[in-house]
DNA sequence: GTGAAAGCGCTAACAC
DNA sequence: GTGTTAGCGCTTTCAC
């Protein structure tokens, strides 16, 4: 059985607030007390119990983190980065998964709460604003990325209008007249916003919108990618540029255009979204937008720390975090 | 504040015990007084307080995944699988990250323990075999994968060496004669069996052992294998085939081919390990060795829980799971 | 079948 | 400064 912190007590023959004062830091104990706890802790090699302490501080400890999938490489780097920056402030977290359906997302929301987590950071694909009616028990909640709901909760995410603008501007730039979006799709908040960006780097362009340039894609997997680049290189007049919305689906319009035996960036210029790690080896390298992941993270975790102390009780606020635009082979050459 | 049994007994007219009868499902409750708790619960919206039902049970409800880096695209899947797996069955799975150094997984070793987690997974890259003693306090442990390290607890494991066997032989049968291995590298346990693999197809095939086809790799990431190719390359006699120890060395691999203006599968052959969902995608395509991972997660998830419940009480077992060679473009051409 | 009460390990009043 | 004690919300004997 585990070492109690009345085992401790009866060993270094104090009583157990004393040993309490010495685990939890508290300066004013008698030397001599502090000497024969700390033997009798290292004695038996006491661990707190941490369900008990936070039982009784009416916390768990814990935070939430709800991606869609860990297998997509977007969320496992972010993943990682939220682990770090939780595990330096000393926080455990739980990692959910909902495959990005609205029902699972819902269900995921509802069951995280104060019982279960102190607070949560959501990255929710499908739901809507009415699913956050009261949830997650009104434990602080942090919405990572940008979406399409208005909701009053804290965000952190970058401008995705500003940085596909950069990104379809810098298709324009290099002198691509027919330049395609890839990854329509009204269930998704950031489509919305990606697409206003396009539109927005078009006119500045002088180009105008053409529909049939406008792939729309149901899921932003590889596949989905290769799928919508081979529709669009059946046009009577393919594109010469393409914007995916994010790096998942470039890597497969980079294959569907080598499977036509065109060449990129010749042919056709590719630019991703995401800066996924395998994008700067994919061949051609993948040029992209970098979301600064870290400070993602970071700002995220920090906010989401400062609610549950009460630290910041400010209302919900949006914070932005930078982007750059990392130009590689995939446009260049 | 949250809801409590007392509050749904006080409003229900019966006492907490039948409230907790209800809530557990046990059968024998007056189907007057289960309606009436039904219909408080409701009412209340009441969630069992998680905490203090593992406070009572001893237990905490949650298992420990312990990986290197989430945003190795082999740990993100296999971690996506594994919190499936954990959640079909009820538990919530926390995720620590050792970056891989022995004395991170050291120090999460002994975070563990029966106060925050009932039972764990472990992946470690570079602990030894001292260091499991006592470790986690007690609480079923099971490593995924296989180590050089030889400690009596339980593991879950494709045959490594099967596997690298089966991927040299692939190359020889193409009628590839000299055939590279890059990954070699002592601190990881299973590069020495892949080594070890390797060497027995290449004496099925006839094939001589070459030190210098040999590379070594710090580390097993896309920079590595990329740089370990140039190398070989740049022998007098480059090799024709290579086996890599994983999909990560295998996409740099095919990158510093492509730089050097040669082909895959043309001019030389590349065999990944993993079977990472990218390697499908990669151009060529990456023939790899392709473990089972579901079944890795779900077999490793399931002795962990039988142990945690006390079903299974037998001596450390060692569970092999299926692996599968997918053949794709870098070896057909 | 159901209620009363003890107690899981810990912290925080409150006395001394 | 330190000990005693009352719970945090839950499960679980043990009576009834």
């Amino acid at each position: 059985m585990a070492v109690t912190l009345k085992d401790v007590a009866r060993l270094a023959g104090v009583s157990v607030k004393t040993v309490s004062n010495v685990v939890n830091g508290y300066a004013f104990v008698k030397p001599e007390n502090r000497r024969r706890v700390e033997e009798a802790l290292a004695a038996t090699g006491y661990r707190p119990n941490l369900g008990a302490r936070n039982l009784r501080r009416g916390r768990t400890g814990f935070l939430a983190l709800m991606v869609p999938e860990l297998n997509i490489p977007y969320f496992g780097e972010l993943a990682g980065l939220v682990l770090k920056a939780a595990q330096k402030r000393g926080w455990s977290v739980l990692i959910e998964q909902t495959q990005g359906t609205r029902e699972r997302e819902r269900e995921t929301l509802v069951s995280l709460g104060p019982h279960l987590v102190d607070g949560a950071l959501v990255h929710p694909e499908a739901l809507q604003a009415g699913d956050f009616h009261d949830a997650a028990g009104g434990i602080p909640l942090v919405m990572l990325g940008e979406h399409a709901v208005d909701v009053p909760i804290d965000r952190v995410a970058i401008d995705n209008v500003l940085a596909a603008r950069t990104a379809v501007r810098h298709l324009a730039e290099l002198g691509r007249r027919r330049i395609a979006a890839i990854g329509q799709n009204p269930a998704r908040g950031t489509s919305e916003q990606r697409m206003a960006g396009y539109r927005e780097a078009l006119s500045e362009a002088g180009l105008s919108y053409v529909e049939e340039l406008v792939a729309p894609a149901e899921k932003y997997h590889r596949a989905h990618g290769a799928a919508a680049m081979k529709a669009l290189l059946d046009l009577p007049e393919p594109p010469d540029g393409v914007f995916c919305f994010n790096d998942l689906l470039a890597i497969g319009a980079l294959r569907a255009v080598a499977e036509r035996g065109l060449r990129v960036p010749h042919d056709v210029a590719i630019v991703g979204f995401d800066n996924n790690e395998e994008s700067a080896f994919s061949l051609p390298a993948l040029t992209t937008i970098a979301p600064d992941k870290a400070a993602l993270a970071e700002a995220a975790i920090d906010l989401v720390c400062r609610r549950i102390t009460g630290e910041t009780d400010t209302p919900p606020q949006h914070v932005q975090t930078p982007f750059s635009l990392e130009v590689r082979e995939s446009t260049r050459g």
